[in-house]
DNA sequence: CCTTTTTTAGACTGAATAGTCTATAATTTC
DNA sequence: GAAATTATAGACTATTCAGTCTAAAAAAGG
Protein backbone atom coordinates (compact mmCIF):
# COMPACT_ATOMS: atom_id res chain seq x y z
CA UNK A 1 0.00 0.00 0.00
CA UNK A 2 1.96 2.91 1.28
CA UNK A 3 5.71 4.05 1.03
CA UNK A 4 7.77 2.81 4.00
CA UNK A 5 9.42 6.03 6.12
CA UNK A 6 12.83 5.88 4.85
CA UNK A 7 15.36 7.15 7.74
CA UNK A 8 15.69 5.14 10.76
CA UNK A 9 13.35 6.73 13.55
CA UNK A 10 15.28 5.80 16.51
CA UNK A 11 18.64 7.34 14.79
CA UNK A 12 16.68 10.58 13.90
CA UNK A 13 15.23 10.96 17.55
CA UNK A 14 19.23 9.78 19.06
CA UNK A 15 20.59 13.12 16.78
CA UNK A 16 17.67 15.18 18.03
CA UNK A 17 18.70 14.36 21.62
CA UNK A 18 22.53 15.31 20.23
CA UNK A 19 21.36 18.75 19.44
CA UNK A 20 19.26 19.25 22.31
CA UNK A 21 21.75 18.05 24.49
CA UNK A 22 24.27 20.31 22.74
CA UNK A 23 22.74 23.78 22.11
CA UNK A 24 18.71 23.69 24.47
CA UNK A 25 15.39 23.73 23.57
CA UNK A 26 15.23 27.33 22.46
CA UNK A 27 19.10 26.88 21.11
CA UNK A 28 17.97 24.35 18.40
CA UNK A 29 15.76 25.54 15.45
CA UNK A 30 14.17 23.55 13.51
CA UNK A 31 16.09 23.99 10.74
CA UNK A 32 19.26 22.72 13.00
CA UNK A 33 17.03 19.55 14.51
CA UNK A 34 16.15 18.80 10.23
CA UNK A 35 19.75 19.12 9.99
CA UNK A 36 21.06 17.13 12.46
CA UNK A 37 18.64 14.33 12.69
CA UNK A 38 18.91 14.03 8.25
CA UNK A 39 15.28 14.53 7.59
CA UNK A 40 12.59 16.37 5.72
CA UNK A 41 10.75 19.22 7.43
CA UNK A 42 7.38 17.23 6.69
CA UNK A 43 9.22 13.85 7.88
CA UNK A 44 9.81 15.93 11.34
CA UNK A 45 6.38 16.86 11.49
CA UNK A 46 4.40 13.47 10.84
CA UNK A 47 6.24 11.72 12.84
CA UNK A 48 7.31 13.58 15.69
CA UNK A 49 4.49 15.98 15.99
CA UNK A 50 6.16 19.41 16.91
CA UNK A 51 9.02 20.82 18.23
CA UNK A 52 7.98 20.45 21.72
CA UNK A 53 6.68 17.06 21.66
CA UNK A 54 9.85 16.28 19.81
CA UNK A 55 11.97 17.55 22.74
CA UNK A 56 9.56 15.64 25.30
CA UNK A 57 10.19 12.71 23.22
CA UNK A 58 14.21 13.05 22.86
CA UNK A 59 13.80 14.21 26.76
CA UNK A 60 11.83 10.78 27.86
CA UNK A 61 13.96 8.33 25.59
CA UNK A 62 17.74 10.15 26.60
CA UNK A 63 16.43 9.81 30.34
CA UNK A 64 15.34 6.01 29.89
CA UNK A 65 18.05 5.69 28.23
CA UNK A 66 20.71 7.09 30.84
CA UNK A 67 18.47 5.52 33.79
CA UNK A 68 18.84 1.91 32.04
CA UNK A 69 22.70 2.55 31.79
CA UNK A 70 23.47 3.86 35.40
CA UNK A 71 21.58 1.06 37.08
CA UNK A 72 23.92 -1.55 35.23
CA UNK A 73 26.88 -0.02 36.26
CA UNK A 74 25.37 1.10 39.59
CA UNK A 75 24.17 -2.95 40.78
CA UNK A 76 28.11 -4.22 39.06
CA UNK A 77 29.89 -5.20 41.99
CA UNK A 78 30.06 -3.74 45.49
CA UNK A 79 27.49 -1.46 46.42
CA UNK A 80 30.79 1.24 46.84
CA UNK A 81 32.31 0.11 43.49
CA UNK A 82 28.79 0.42 41.52
CA UNK A 83 28.52 4.26 42.60
CA UNK A 84 32.03 4.48 41.36
CA UNK A 85 31.27 2.69 37.92
CA UNK A 86 28.58 4.77 37.58
CA UNK A 87 30.05 7.91 37.89
CA UNK A 88 32.91 6.89 35.68
CA UNK A 89 30.86 5.64 33.28
CA UNK A 90 29.74 9.17 32.55
CA UNK A 91 33.65 10.91 33.22
CA UNK A 92 34.39 8.08 30.40
CA UNK A 93 31.85 9.01 28.09
CA UNK A 94 32.76 10.21 24.96
CA UNK A 95 29.72 12.88 24.35
CA UNK A 96 30.25 14.41 27.92
CA UNK A 97 26.56 16.70 27.37
CA UNK A 98 23.57 15.87 29.39
CA UNK A 99 19.99 16.48 28.23
CA UNK A 100 18.76 15.82 31.53
CA UNK A 101 20.83 18.60 33.02
CA UNK A 102 20.23 20.76 30.52
CA UNK A 103 16.46 20.79 31.14
CA UNK A 104 17.02 20.86 34.58
CA UNK A 105 18.91 24.16 33.80
CA UNK A 106 16.86 25.61 31.14
CA UNK A 107 13.73 25.27 32.62
CA UNK A 108 14.01 24.64 36.03
CA UNK A 109 10.78 23.57 37.44
CA UNK A 110 8.59 26.14 35.67
CA UNK A 111 7.95 23.59 32.57
CA UNK A 112 5.60 20.75 34.67
CA UNK A 113 5.71 18.19 31.94
CA UNK A 114 9.40 18.53 31.50
CA UNK A 115 9.77 19.07 35.77
CA UNK A 116 7.46 15.71 35.44
CA UNK A 117 10.06 13.79 33.45
CA UNK A 118 13.08 15.03 35.50
CA UNK A 119 11.55 14.05 38.45
CA UNK A 120 10.31 10.71 37.31
CA UNK A 121 13.85 9.80 36.10
CA UNK A 122 15.60 11.49 39.49
CA UNK A 123 13.11 9.55 41.69
CA UNK A 124 14.22 6.22 39.70
CA UNK A 125 18.41 6.64 40.48
CA UNK A 126 17.37 7.63 43.61
CA UNK A 127 15.60 5.05 44.31
CA UNK A 128 18.09 2.52 43.28
CA UNK A 129 21.27 4.75 44.55
CA UNK A 130 19.30 4.58 48.06
CA UNK A 131 19.16 0.13 48.20
CA UNK A 132 22.75 0.01 47.12
CA UNK A 133 23.82 2.24 50.06
CA UNK A 134 21.48 0.32 52.80
CA UNK A 135 23.44 -2.69 50.93
CA UNK A 136 26.79 -0.97 51.53
CA UNK A 137 26.10 0.09 55.12
CA UNK A 138 24.49 -3.64 55.70
CA UNK A 139 28.17 -4.99 54.38
CA UNK A 140 30.22 -2.75 55.77
CA UNK A 141 31.47 -0.97 53.20
CA UNK A 142 29.81 2.28 53.81
CA UNK A 143 29.73 4.26 57.17
CA UNK A 144 26.46 3.02 58.97
CA UNK A 145 26.19 6.39 59.94
CA UNK A 146 24.69 7.95 56.94
CA UNK A 147 21.50 8.53 55.78
CA UNK A 148 20.35 6.52 52.39
CA UNK A 149 18.59 9.32 51.42
CA UNK A 150 21.17 11.95 52.22
CA UNK A 151 23.90 9.74 50.22
CA UNK A 152 22.08 9.31 46.97
CA UNK A 153 21.38 13.35 47.14
CA UNK A 154 24.81 13.59 47.54
CA UNK A 155 25.86 10.97 45.38
CA UNK A 156 23.38 12.38 42.16
CA UNK A 157 24.50 16.10 42.98
CA UNK A 158 28.40 14.89 42.40
CA UNK A 159 27.19 13.13 39.32
CA UNK A 160 25.34 17.17 38.28
CA UNK A 161 28.43 18.50 39.67
CA UNK A 162 30.75 16.22 37.58
CA UNK A 163 28.41 16.97 33.92
CA UNK A 164 28.65 20.78 34.88
CA UNK A 165 32.44 20.57 35.11
CA UNK A 166 32.91 18.61 31.82
CA UNK A 167 30.56 21.09 29.83
CA UNK A 168 32.97 23.68 30.98
CA UNK A 169 35.63 21.89 29.59
CA UNK A 170 37.51 20.47 32.59
CA UNK A 171 40.10 18.02 31.86
CA UNK A 172 39.45 14.37 33.14
CA UNK A 173 41.58 14.52 35.73
CA UNK A 174 39.52 17.00 37.75
CA UNK A 175 36.27 14.71 36.80
CA UNK A 176 38.71 12.13 38.61
CA UNK A 177 38.94 14.15 41.35
CA UNK A 178 35.98 14.60 41.93
CA UNK A 179 34.59 11.06 42.18
CA UNK A 180 37.41 10.13 44.15
CA UNK A 181 36.85 13.11 46.89
CA UNK A 182 32.83 11.95 46.75
CA UNK A 183 33.41 8.02 47.73
CA UNK A 184 35.51 9.27 50.29
CA UNK A 185 32.70 10.20 52.16
CA UNK A 186 30.89 7.36 52.34
CA UNK A 187 33.51 5.43 53.26
CA UNK B 1 23.86 70.29 28.44
CA UNK B 2 21.85 66.95 28.24
CA UNK B 3 19.19 65.33 29.98
CA UNK B 4 20.54 62.63 32.49
CA UNK B 5 19.58 59.31 32.73
CA UNK B 6 16.26 58.25 34.66
CA UNK B 7 16.78 54.67 35.48
CA UNK B 8 19.52 52.89 37.84
CA UNK B 9 21.87 51.51 35.25
CA UNK B 10 23.05 48.54 37.93
CA UNK B 11 19.38 48.02 39.08
CA UNK B 12 18.51 47.48 35.59
CA UNK B 13 21.27 45.12 34.90
CA UNK B 14 20.31 43.35 37.84
CA UNK B 15 17.18 43.14 36.69
CA UNK B 16 18.51 41.62 33.16
CA UNK B 17 21.02 38.99 35.54
CA UNK B 18 17.79 37.60 36.67
CA UNK B 19 16.03 37.20 33.42
CA UNK B 20 18.73 35.69 31.71
CA UNK B 21 19.48 33.46 34.82
CA UNK B 22 15.98 32.27 35.02
CA UNK B 23 15.53 31.82 31.06
CA UNK B 24 18.78 31.73 29.39
CA UNK B 25 20.25 33.62 26.68
CA UNK B 26 18.20 32.31 23.98
CA UNK B 27 15.23 31.79 26.08
CA UNK B 28 14.92 35.71 27.07
CA UNK B 29 13.67 37.88 24.20
CA UNK B 30 14.54 41.59 23.86
CA UNK B 31 10.44 42.46 24.93
CA UNK B 32 11.07 39.82 28.00
CA UNK B 33 14.23 42.34 29.13
CA UNK B 34 12.88 45.43 28.50
CA UNK B 35 9.54 44.46 30.47
CA UNK B 36 11.95 42.99 33.63
CA UNK B 37 14.17 46.26 33.48
CA UNK B 38 11.42 48.66 32.77
CA UNK B 39 13.21 50.71 30.29
CA UNK B 40 12.59 51.69 26.29
CA UNK B 41 14.05 49.70 24.06
CA UNK B 42 16.28 52.48 23.27
CA UNK B 43 17.65 53.01 25.93
CA UNK B 44 18.61 49.55 26.41
CA UNK B 45 20.33 49.39 23.08
CA UNK B 46 22.01 52.92 23.85
CA UNK B 47 23.28 51.81 27.44
CA UNK B 48 24.43 48.31 26.94
CA UNK B 49 25.12 47.70 23.28
CA UNK B 50 22.65 44.88 22.06
CA UNK B 51 21.27 41.72 23.37
CA UNK B 52 24.28 39.77 23.18
CA UNK B 53 26.78 42.44 24.69
CA UNK B 54 24.06 43.45 27.81
CA UNK B 55 24.56 39.24 28.45
CA UNK B 56 28.15 39.17 28.90
CA UNK B 57 27.88 42.18 30.73
CA UNK B 58 25.15 40.18 33.23
CA UNK B 59 27.40 37.40 32.94
CA UNK B 60 30.86 39.64 33.77
CA UNK B 61 28.89 41.04 36.99
CA UNK B 62 27.08 38.20 38.36
CA UNK B 63 30.13 36.75 38.61
CA UNK B 64 32.14 39.31 39.73
CA UNK B 65 29.71 39.95 42.29
CA UNK B 66 28.66 36.16 43.03
CA UNK B 67 33.16 36.24 43.20
CA UNK B 68 32.74 38.58 46.31
CA UNK B 69 30.14 37.29 48.24
CA UNK B 70 32.10 33.57 47.72
CA UNK B 71 35.15 35.28 49.74
CA UNK B 72 33.82 36.73 52.20
CA UNK B 73 31.91 33.86 53.40
CA UNK B 74 35.26 31.50 52.33
CA UNK B 75 37.41 33.37 54.01
CA UNK B 76 35.63 34.00 57.67
CA UNK B 77 36.02 31.51 60.45
CA UNK B 78 37.98 28.27 59.92
CA UNK B 79 38.87 26.81 56.57
CA UNK B 80 36.05 24.22 56.95
CA UNK B 81 33.86 26.65 58.36
CA UNK B 82 34.45 29.21 55.61
CA UNK B 83 33.83 26.10 53.16
CA UNK B 84 30.58 25.35 54.84
CA UNK B 85 29.50 28.80 54.87
CA UNK B 86 30.33 29.53 51.23
CA UNK B 87 28.14 26.81 50.28
CA UNK B 88 25.20 27.47 53.06
CA UNK B 89 24.76 31.28 51.45
CA UNK B 90 23.77 29.59 48.10
CA UNK B 91 21.30 27.38 50.01
CA UNK B 92 20.05 30.11 51.71
CA UNK B 93 19.50 32.40 49.03
CA UNK B 94 16.39 33.54 47.98
CA UNK B 95 16.73 32.92 44.81
CA UNK B 96 18.31 29.91 43.45
CA UNK B 97 18.69 30.55 39.82
CA UNK B 98 22.36 31.06 38.92
CA UNK B 99 23.66 32.55 35.73
CA UNK B 100 27.22 31.13 35.63
CA UNK B 101 26.09 27.76 36.10
CA UNK B 102 23.23 28.87 33.14
CA UNK B 103 25.20 30.32 30.21
CA UNK B 104 28.00 26.95 31.25
CA UNK B 105 25.17 24.20 30.34
CA UNK B 106 23.28 26.56 27.06
CA UNK B 107 26.97 27.46 26.16
CA UNK B 108 29.38 24.64 27.25
CA UNK B 109 32.87 26.46 25.95
CA UNK B 110 31.65 26.58 22.50
CA UNK B 111 31.58 30.54 22.71
CA UNK B 112 34.81 31.87 23.46
CA UNK B 113 33.85 34.93 25.46
CA UNK B 114 31.59 33.23 27.30
CA UNK B 115 34.09 30.69 28.08
CA UNK B 116 36.50 33.21 29.15
CA UNK B 117 34.51 34.96 31.59
CA UNK B 118 33.16 31.77 33.37
CA UNK B 119 36.88 30.51 33.02
CA UNK B 120 38.14 33.34 35.24
CA UNK B 121 35.40 33.08 37.64
CA UNK B 122 36.07 29.77 38.38
CA UNK B 123 40.11 30.15 38.41
CA UNK B 124 39.54 32.69 40.53
CA UNK B 125 37.17 30.87 43.13
CA UNK B 126 39.54 27.95 42.92
CA UNK B 127 42.98 29.54 43.82
CA UNK B 128 41.24 31.05 47.02
CA UNK B 129 39.30 27.64 47.97
CA UNK B 130 43.06 25.97 47.46
CA UNK B 131 44.58 28.45 49.48
CA UNK B 132 42.26 28.17 52.45
CA UNK B 133 41.99 23.75 52.05
CA UNK B 134 45.97 24.17 52.55
CA UNK B 135 45.65 26.39 55.72
CA UNK B 136 43.24 23.73 57.01
CA UNK B 137 45.43 21.00 56.39
CA UNK B 138 48.27 22.65 58.05
CA UNK B 139 45.79 23.19 61.41
CA UNK B 140 44.60 19.49 60.96
CA UNK B 141 41.05 20.86 60.29
CA UNK B 142 41.09 19.16 57.37
CA UNK B 143 43.16 15.17 56.23
CA UNK B 144 46.81 16.34 54.92
CA UNK B 145 46.55 13.65 53.09
CA UNK B 146 43.73 15.37 50.35
CA UNK B 147 45.09 17.32 47.41
CA UNK B 148 44.34 20.88 47.52
CA UNK B 149 43.17 21.05 44.05
CA UNK B 150 41.49 18.14 43.62
CA UNK B 151 39.56 19.40 46.85
CA UNK B 152 38.99 22.67 45.53
CA UNK B 153 37.51 20.98 42.33
CA UNK B 154 35.12 18.64 44.56
CA UNK B 155 34.02 21.81 46.60
CA UNK B 156 33.07 23.71 43.25
CA UNK B 157 31.60 20.72 41.80
CA UNK B 158 29.89 20.33 44.90
CA UNK B 159 28.47 23.93 44.67
CA UNK B 160 27.48 23.13 40.87
CA UNK B 161 25.51 19.79 41.96
CA UNK B 162 23.39 22.37 44.87
CA UNK B 163 22.71 24.69 42.25
CA UNK B 164 21.37 21.86 39.70
CA UNK B 165 19.81 20.03 42.56
CA UNK B 166 18.13 23.86 44.06
CA UNK B 167 16.89 24.46 40.05
CA UNK B 168 15.25 21.23 39.70
CA UNK B 169 13.14 22.06 42.70
CA UNK B 170 14.85 20.22 45.61
CA UNK B 171 14.25 20.95 48.92
CA UNK B 172 16.23 22.89 51.62
CA UNK B 173 17.03 19.76 53.60
CA UNK B 174 18.37 17.99 50.19
CA UNK B 175 20.48 20.92 49.65
CA UNK B 176 21.36 20.80 53.13
CA UNK B 177 22.40 16.81 53.05
CA UNK B 178 24.64 17.39 50.19
CA UNK B 179 26.48 19.89 51.63
CA UNK B 180 27.28 17.73 54.70
CA UNK B 181 28.49 15.03 52.98
CA UNK B 182 30.87 17.15 50.71
CA UNK B 183 32.22 18.59 54.02
CA UNK B 184 32.63 15.04 55.76
CA UNK B 185 34.73 14.35 53.01
CA UNK B 186 37.48 16.81 53.49
CA UNK B 187 37.89 16.05 57.24
C1' DC C 1 1.87 -2.57 -14.22
C1' DC C 2 -1.29 0.31 -12.10
C1' DT C 3 -3.61 2.27 -8.12
C1' DT C 4 -3.14 3.91 -3.64
C1' DT C 5 -0.95 5.88 0.00
C1' DT C 6 2.75 8.04 2.18
C1' DT C 7 7.22 10.11 1.99
C1' DT C 8 9.91 13.76 0.62
C1' DA C 9 11.61 18.30 -1.04
C1' DG C 10 10.92 22.72 -0.85
C1' DA C 11 7.90 26.75 -1.44
C1' DC C 12 4.98 29.28 1.46
C1' DT C 13 2.75 31.85 5.74
C1' DG C 14 2.08 34.38 9.79
C1' DA C 15 4.18 35.45 13.96
C1' DA C 16 8.10 36.61 16.70
C1' DT C 17 12.71 38.12 16.73
C1' DA C 18 16.70 41.57 17.12
C1' DG C 19 17.70 45.87 16.00
C1' DT C 20 16.78 50.86 13.84
C1' DC C 21 14.44 55.12 13.13
C1' DT C 22 11.49 59.09 14.19
C1' DA C 23 9.39 62.33 16.89
C1' DT C 24 8.59 64.23 21.29
C1' DA C 25 9.88 65.24 25.99
C1' DA C 26 13.04 66.44 29.37
C1' DT C 27 16.93 68.62 31.46
C1' DT C 28 21.39 70.73 31.85
C1' DT C 29 24.43 74.56 30.71
C1' DC C 30 25.03 78.96 29.26
C1' DG D 1 14.85 81.27 29.58
C1' DA D 2 16.79 79.56 25.24
C1' DA D 3 19.80 76.34 22.89
C1' DA D 4 21.71 72.05 22.81
C1' DT D 5 21.70 67.45 23.63
C1' DT D 6 20.12 63.25 25.18
C1' DA D 7 16.35 60.09 26.98
C1' DT D 8 12.21 58.11 25.99
C1' DA D 9 8.17 55.92 23.66
C1' DG D 10 6.75 53.50 20.18
C1' DA D 11 6.42 52.82 15.16
C1' DC D 12 9.02 50.47 11.83
C1' DT D 13 12.11 46.84 9.19
C1' DA D 14 14.36 42.84 7.84
C1' DT D 15 15.20 38.35 9.33
C1' DT D 16 14.36 34.17 11.47
C1' DC D 17 11.20 31.27 13.58
C1' DA D 18 7.74 27.29 13.89
C1' DG D 19 4.59 25.21 11.32
C1' DT D 20 1.59 24.30 6.82
C1' DC D 21 0.80 23.35 2.06
C1' DT D 22 1.70 21.59 -2.59
C1' DA D 23 3.40 18.69 -5.88
C1' DA D 24 6.25 15.10 -7.35
C1' DA D 25 8.38 10.65 -6.29
C1' DA D 26 8.49 6.23 -4.46
C1' DA D 27 6.99 1.85 -3.06
C1' DA D 28 3.68 -1.65 -1.47
C1' DG D 29 -0.30 -4.53 -2.85
C1' DG D 30 -3.39 -6.21 -6.00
Amino acid sequence: MARRREFDREAALGNAISAFAEHGYEGTSTDKLLDAMNISRQSLYNTYGDKRQLYLEALQTYAAQSIAEQLQSLNGGSPLKGIESMLNAFILRPSKSCLGVSAVCEFGHRDPEIAMLNDTAARALRAALERRISEGKASGEIDAGINETAAAHFVMATLSGIKVAARGGAPLEALRDIMRLALRSLA
